[in-house]
DNA sequence: GTGAAAGCGCTAACAT
DNA sequence: ATGTTAGCGCTTTCAC
């Protein structure tokens, strides 16, 4: 697009309003020490004129961008969108604006990216990936230090910067109750087993222990998070003649998958098996049956995140390395009442 | 987060260096006219020291961000989340960032917004929003001729900035060419009613008549795109004792809660009425039984109006007020099969 | 091949 | 209450 029009600037501003550019900066930063007839004359010309400052230059004068990035690894995630949103607000709120980065889980990537944000000066980084998914420690330590950062993935304490996220432990533990209440064999389809300790497994295996039930490793299956892999858990488990009359699958869409192929089976939910999900995705209301699940509150821990890291920036005494939990809530549907 | 350090600008490493910024800005941008001799000290200099130019100061002084504004309406929207994605990598493939502002569809928003994104000095603003809502005219026309703009809304032509979208009303007609082979009563879920022509009713309408079927508005009922609207939309065809043997919903949500209506009502499906959705959100193929749907690409839709906007911005001649028509897939599944 | 000077659009600090 | 000067960190002339 070519430019045509001059550039509306502060001294044009001035200069049309017969004072110096000083005055009118005055005005655009609502300071006190200007008379308020020249204040209106200064208002009415910006108005006349549809000024804007330019965010740029004051940008590079006071030194922060009022810019926060963001880092994600997946929007088609439900999950990390919640996020998104509530970190949007919460920025909006603020006055700052979000920068989007999501890469694809590659080290190499995330590095390049987190130099990107950095020439661009983002006041503040906000980490937005699952748990499992943390980056190297290389890239966090990097980052620690220069720039504030918060993230929503569970990292080990110590090295980490602050972290907001979701207590699964107890999610897990809150689903494997709901199903051990007149059950005792209870399966799990789990997550990538590559994945850090603190998670939904150890809530289940700790539901376990207080229900006095034996962990049994042949109840056990191993998915990616995907229906399909869900699907193919609870095909595994039933090949290998596991007998079991709850399932609490580790995320919604395993669940989902998992349904699907005891159906196929021929068992009826949630007489011959109840199912807990967790997520509470939307259609976990409206799937049949309705699946009992774990909501986790992302839009919150979006919030949350971006508060925090916003506080990180203003405050002159650093509060970081901070950790705060949120708590799940079990939502009982059909698929384990 | 108090400032500790010095500032690392780019007169630190001439100085470090032993040249002027002006050669060290020339070996930043891959300049010729500089020894190779010269190029490697200031090279290592910047490794050494860890020099980041500030992309800020960039911008000042060469009137241009590197920065794009994406309007969106809703984070949750699997379709929209998919525009994102899309937009996000072509972005980057350019070396563009996204700026995120969601609004709530409310009009005075949208121009604080749209302000504040101009302040900021984007380089193109991205709508990504539903047809229905395409902000205020007001607001485009405003926009239009400031700042390059190109929506994935359908807008009148005219005014209009460019646009990238889907062929609904083509994919409107596949689905129902779909439910119209072998059966003869088609029912209609469809969006709410204050949305502009040129949509998936349309396409509905056309299928029809090229199968000398003739409209039947007691078929028709109205939802809001959610399950639960869906869901009622269903209920209240049912009551009305309409009889049909196919059913077109306008988007998946609807047409899961439909299913579920027609379950109750213990309707077999698609032996006593097929279904057909639109989008292909992840559940579709997963949902029982599989849901018959319209996927649109909405990933290429943003990276095709992304690539719009950047060459908008960046070619000479404005390429302005074009109109891109991407056309949808009929997936069959279970539920038309 | 390299450097000096000027300026991008704004604000902080010091005048007056 | 208002103006002047200097400078944020970089690039673009235009010298040499």
């Amino acid at each position: 697009m070519p430019e045509t029009t001059e550039r509306l600037t502060i001294s044009r501003v001035a200069e049309e309003a017969g004072v110096s550019t000083q005055t009118v900066s005055r005005v655009l930063n609502d300071r006190p020490d200007v008379a308020p007839e020249t204040r209106q004359r200064v208002k009415d010309v910006i108005a006349r004129l549809g000024y804007q400052p330019s965010a740029i230059a004051r940008s590079l004068v006071n030194r922060q961008s009022h810019t926060l990035g963001l880092i994600t690894a997946d929007f088609s995630d439900y999950f990390f969108t919640q996020v998104i949103a509530g970190a949007e607000i919460e920025a909006r709120k603020h006055g700052y604006y979000l920068m989007l980065s999501s890469t694809e889980r590659n080290p190499e990537e995330e590095r390049e990216y987190f130099r990107l944000l950095s020439e661009r000066r983002v006041d503040g980084i906000l980490f937005a990936r699952p748990s499992a998914q943390l980056g190297d420690p290389q890239l966090l330590s990097l980052i620690n230090g220069t720039i504030p950062v918060v993230t929503t993935s569970y990292l080990t304490p110590g090295t980490a910067p602050s972290m907001v996220h979701v207590d699964n432990i107890d999610g897990g533990r809150q689903a494997t109750r709901c199903l051990l209440s007149g059950r005792r064999h209870i399966a799990l389809i789990a997550g990538p087993s590559s994945k850090p300790v603190g998670d939904r497994t150890t809530g289940y295996r700790l539901a376990l222990e207080e229900a006095g039930v034996a962990y049994d490793p042949s109840l056990v299956a191993e998915g990616d998070w995907s229906y399909e892999s869900g699907y193919h858990a609870m095909r595994t488990l039933l090949g290998r003649g596991a007998r079991f009359s709850g399932v609490f699958a580790v995320n919604d869409q395993m669940a989902i998958g998992a349904i699907r192929a005891l159906h196929e089976a021929g068992r009826m939910i949630p007489d011959d098996v109840a199912v807990v999900g967790y997520d509470d995705i939307p259609v976990a209301a409206y799937y049949e049956p309705s699946l009992t699940t774990i909501r986790q509150p992302m839009r919150e821990v979006g919030v949350v995140a971006t508060r925090l890291l916003i506080q990180t920036i203003e405050e002159e005494e650093a509060i970081s390395n901070q950790e705060i939990l949120l708590k799940t809530e079990l939502v009982r549907r059909v698929s384990c009442p």
